[in-house]
DNA sequence: TTGTATGCGTTATCAA
DNA sequence: TTGATAACGCATACAA
């Protein structure tokens, strides 16, 4: 039992597939007395458009591809949920990819979108992305990109992000005038751009404020398993040092295995180390003590990636000129008892 | 400049179209020469096949559609990662789509999945799905449907669960047999079937132990706000007992709200009122007092559901028959130091 | 107002 | 071994 098709339609009315077309397409064309017997037919033979050959003839497929490094994570479900509801909004799909934080994969997911020729790409970048060749060579092809949260900045095209450094510099800053003086930084990945960010914030504020940046004090989280590297990180830290009173973290999660760690070693926080995340996730505000941390807004990321990347499809099919954007979304600090 | 297509590269080698297209397939009747000509053309011309066509040609779009009530939850977001990857293992893209637990919009999907043609669909029902015929509509028209975690038991499709009830029945046996007696249950919506099931594996580990069951003690979170359904109602809980001695819930999240209404008011976790979760998410081992919960496998769930889909759409292409099956994925207890 | 014809990029049949 | 041709289902320019 195959799907109906106009051409079943226009058989079964004895009248031309055109004809169908139109009427089903509400063009002013066509008699409203042949308009109303073809949605007749058509709601009486279950008609159901078949959005591939309309996607062949019309050249555009109403698709758009994501390529995330993980969706098990809150953040990017976060911003998973904002796509799919603007996608939605203007009729679009989504088709969700995740790249492993591996940079070959990235590549393949670019190029599988690109057979799947959906009509533009969202883009969070792996942590071993080395180069870019693999989307400049896609935005050549003038098929719009918007990259969000890991991003690169050399790449022209689209952006929306938060301010990472600054965001970094002030909950550093709010620790440093808490009156807190050796603190740590648990980073991510050398090569990320937020992961860069946010030491660089990180680092600014310690020497803004008059205490000298220490490299010893910095540590690298870089396994992809965020509770376990702020886990055995600390306990390398505190092997290291007998000093540390305070430790900002390029994620909630990695502060969390932290905190693990030092209650399991009856560590008093904040009182002996106070603790501050990065991120906001929901479980932030539960645990004991609840961890201050920086907003992330992940779902309104979500939103205004998807928002900039449809007005640049928009403009490309009419013919009319855009130009490249970057968005910063504002943050805050939350502060609760870890700090 | 558009996508480089079969006759691009048929033109510039002077040969048909036909041919490109069957040495590009390395079908066994092209000449080893043509073959290495066309090879090497289209890779000087970057082909990317146009996957769009090929659905056209071929019927189909090695293209999976998904409905979950909603990706922002981190056993849906498992189940995504599973069957994502599954997927891709088989070639397979997929489409995601939110129900945002509402029968309407669940119907709408449904439709825009046929639209797309995708060659099977797996969904998690909403909360509020009275009947299963729009279910049922896509099943006659021959495409396949695996129903996983949120499913209807009338529905004859596949589908791959846990045993709800049996899980239910174990965890609050085992808080019987650890002496608690005034068992609470934070039971999820009156509709779906894992809520039905839980709540009834509750019920009938009372009664198999010769304890009353209570149906005062038994509280509904259905404002898809898990965590505040379990903050609320465990005020409430409060106000209209004293003698409660544990809880089982229908979810961590659930738990995770009542803890954080204990701990304000001074009650202790266990001592006063022992928690029993379900899901075992990420957080449960985290928070104080760590969550004892039952293990749900989102990630399996995913693999098993797509990794069934996958074989019957298959056989439909092959036109061998098949029968559905239901898979019961195992669960466990894990138990920590909030009973 | 309706219909004819063409093409979107492939695949597949059949003839050369 | 190769190629001409039709077909997948629809949209649209143009003719009637």
């Amino acid at each position: 039992m195959k799907p109906t098709t106009l051409k079943d339609i226009a058989h079964e009315l004895n009248i031309s597939v055109a004809t169908v077309s139109k009427a089903l397409k509400g063009y002013s064309d066509v008699s409203s007395s042949t308009k109303k017997a073809v949605l007749k037919m058509a709601k009486k033979m279950n008609y159901i458009p078949n959005t591939v050959a309309v996607n062949l003839r019309t050249q555009q497929t109403k698709t758009l591809g994501v390529i995330i490094p993980a969706i098990v994570h809150h953040f990017f479900s976060e911003v998973m949920d904002g796509i799919i509801k603007e996608a939605k909004k203007h009729g679009y799909l989504v088709i969700t990819l995740q790249s492993n934080e591996n940079y070959q994969l990235e590549k393949k997911q670019l190029i599988l979108l690109q057979q799947k020729r959906v009509d533009g790409i969202l883009i969070s970048l792996s942590n071993d992305t080395p180069n870019f060749d693999h989307i400049n060579a896609i935005l050549q092809k003038k098929i719009p990109i918007v990259m969000f949260d890991k991003i690169a900045k050399l790449v022209e095209c689209s952006k929306v992000v938060i301010d990472d450094k600054l965001a970094a510099y002030n909950a550093v800053s709010y620790l440093i005038e808490k009156g807190y003086k050796r603190i740590a930084h648990f980073r991510g990945s050398l090569n990320p751009q937020i992961s860069i960010d946010r030491f660089l914030g990180y680092r600014k504020a310690l020497v803004d404020h008059g205490i000298p940046f220490d490299p010893k004090l910095v540590y690298i989280c870089d396994n992809n398993d965020d509770f376990n590297d702020g886990y055995n990180n600390a306990k390398k830290m505190l092997e290291e040092h007998n000093d540390i009173d305070a430790v900002f973290t390029i994620t909630d999660v990695v502060a969390v295995g932290i905190l693990k760690y030092l209650k399991e070693n009856d560590i008093k926080i904040p009182e002996d180390i106070a603790l501050f995340g990065f991120s906001n996730w929901f479980m932030s505000s539960v645990i004991t003590p609840s961890l201050s941390s920086v907003t992330q807004p992940g779902f309104k990321m979500g939103k205004k990636s998807t928002k900039i990347l449809i007005e640049e499809i928009k403009c490309i099919n009419k013919g009319i000129p855009y130009s490249f954007q970057t968005c910063v979304l504002p943050t805050s600090l939350v502060i609760r008892n870890s700090s």
